[in-house]
RNA sequence: GGCCCUAUCGUCUAACGGUUAGGACGCCGGCUUUUCAAGCCGUUAAUCGGGGUCCGAUUCCCCGUAGGGUCACCA
């Protein structure tokens, strides 16, 4: 009986920093893959390196992970493999498959030490991998390769051939970076006499710089985005079209669920170069995610990101409601709430954008001509007369008509016949005290009729 | 430098060997508008070079060139 293989993949970060963008792509496509197929998709942490391990950086993997949906049907921490990975290391030894050799450590101390080098046959390795075909690179080069440090101390190279076997995997997804290293791979797995995986060599995601992205040059960790307020949907949609197109032939689709995705996952349609990741494109993404967002999802989000001083304001729950559309026009992730209605301290305040909305503007007679009555000698009494009108015209609104038409309704004629700018401009700036601010019945719409003609009369 | 991989607008990409080489982001411009955004519309912009194969190459092959990756007792 045939039996059908049920397919395998992992994702196998080091926890020797917080990883960025390209780890996570990596991780991604393991997981659409295994789900793709109704597979297995394992997360291994590789902490052979203890001199560089830290627990912040594996907390780390689990949290970006976790904040992107990629779950996990098994886990494992390599170094509890430590007795298996020894056991092997000395049957390769006892078959002098590898062999301990006697040499100066490399840490500089000059001392002497035990490490372990494999007997390399030297032979031409050739392997296809998914996305380029085959591969041939000859193994001479590599010389007789360290495996293990010391007999207890396996090094990546052994470590990852044995866990990968002992876990079934049966497709290692991995950056092109480790194309140098897939002949150790196979020549450890020929010696092992075990079955050679699939091999999948992602491109490479590239910073503005053009190089491989790194955590200590260009790139940002991946739990960055999740701190400053982008959505996971948006960035787990990003990410994954860096270097590949999941849309029909033919399609311009760009916005893909996650579950589209794992429908759509294909080894074929990826992209052989390597791709910049471009931020721009991701507030674009973040942008659209949160245009679908409901009232009730988007204040999940928002309300982190609420200064302190805001909950002190009465009705404030009611004003950030009306305004919420404002928000969503005007953020590309929901840290930028925050600079909207300023920092945290109070001191801050009116300094932002939205200040507003909670406070009394700042009464500046200097911004409140419109520019053509600039040079007019009498600019400022004829703005402070059409804000009188204004005014007068507001008056009679009643709190039904009191809406964005009502209230054009019954200054639009007047400012066409005084001139848009002239009227306008000052009631604007009357209501906001700024000069970049959402139009004049947007701002009196939403501030009502009391504090409008309150704004105005200021000035008069 | 050796070995390996790759090559379409600035960026991400589309185009069973036959298209005016398409879309998106960004840029720029216009509309709208009192302003700034948003929105709508539009423009600019690419097949690295040279040889083949073919009636016909972005597409297949070769050679250059360029870029990237890798050459650890890191992963």
């Amino acid at each position: 009986m045939e039996e059908t293989k049920r397919i395998v993949t992992r994702f196998a970060p080091s926890p020797t920093g917080k990883a960025h963008a390209g780890s996570y792509r990596t991780a991604m496509y393991a997981w659409l893959f295994a789900r793709n197929q109704g597979g297995k998709f394992i997360l291994r942490i590789e902490d052979t390196d203890t001199a560089r391990n830290s627990k912040e950086a594996q907390d780390d993997i689990y949290e970006a992970l976790s904040w992107l949906g990629i779950d996990n049907d098994e886990q494992y921490i390599q170094s509890e493999h430590l007795v298996r990975h020894q056991e092997l290391l000395n049957k390769l030894i006892t078959e002098d498959k590898a062999y301990i050799s006697r040499e100066e450590a490399k840490d500089g101390s000059g001392v002497m030490k035990d490490i372990i080098r494999f007997r390399n046959p030297n032979t031409l390795v050739t392997f296809v991998d998914l996305i380029r075909g085959p591969i041939s690179i000859d193994t001479t080069d590599l010389g007789d390769f360290v495996i293990a440090r010391t007999i207890n101390e396996p090094l990546y190279h052994l470590a990852v051939v044995i866990d990968d076997h002992d876990e079934r995997v049966t497709h290692v997804i991995r950056a092109e970076e480790h194309i140098a290293n897939t002949p150790r791979h196979i020549l450890l797995l020929e010696a092992f006499e075990w079955d050679i995986p699939a091999y999948a060599h992602l491109p490479l995601v590239l910073g503005q710089d053009k190089q491989k992205l790194s955590k200590r040059r260009n790139a940002l960790p991946m739990t960055d985005y999740a701190k400053v307020g982008y959505l996971p949907e948006a960035v787990f949609n990003c990410i994954a079209m860096i270097g590949w197109n999941p849309a029909d032939p033919g399609s311009d689709q760009e916005l893909f669920t996650t579950e589209e995705l794992i429908k759509r996952f294909d080894f074929a349609r990826m992209q052989k170069g390597g791709a910049v990741f471009n931020i721009e494109k991701l507030n674009w993404f973040n942008r659209e995610y949160i245009k679908k967002l409901s009232m009730q999802e988007f204040w999940k989000h928002a309300h982190v990101w609420l200064p302190v001083w805001i909950e002190n304001i009465p009705s404030t729950q009611e004003m950030l409601k009306k305004i919420e559309h404002l928000f969503r026009d005007h953020i590309e992730k929901f840290s930028d709430i925050a600079t909207l209605l300023s920092a945290d301290d109070v001191s801050d305040r009116g300094a932002a954008e939205f200040d507003y909305f909670f406070m009394e503007p700042i009464v500046d007679e200097k911004i409140l001509v419109w520019k053509t009555l600039k040079d007019d000698p009498d600019g400022l009494e004829k703005t402070k007369t059409y804000l009188k009108q204004v005014a007068a015209l507001l008056a009679p609104l009643t709190e039904e008509t009191w809406n964005y038409d009502g209230i054009k309704n019954v200054l639009i004629e007047y400012a066409d016949q005084e001139g848009k700018g002239n009227v306008l401009w000052p009631l604007r700036v009357a209501l906001s005290g700024k000069e970049k601010s959402p139009d004049p019945f947007e701002m009196a719409s939403i501030l009502g009729k009391d504090a409008t003609i309150r704004r105005v009369l200021v000035y008069i």
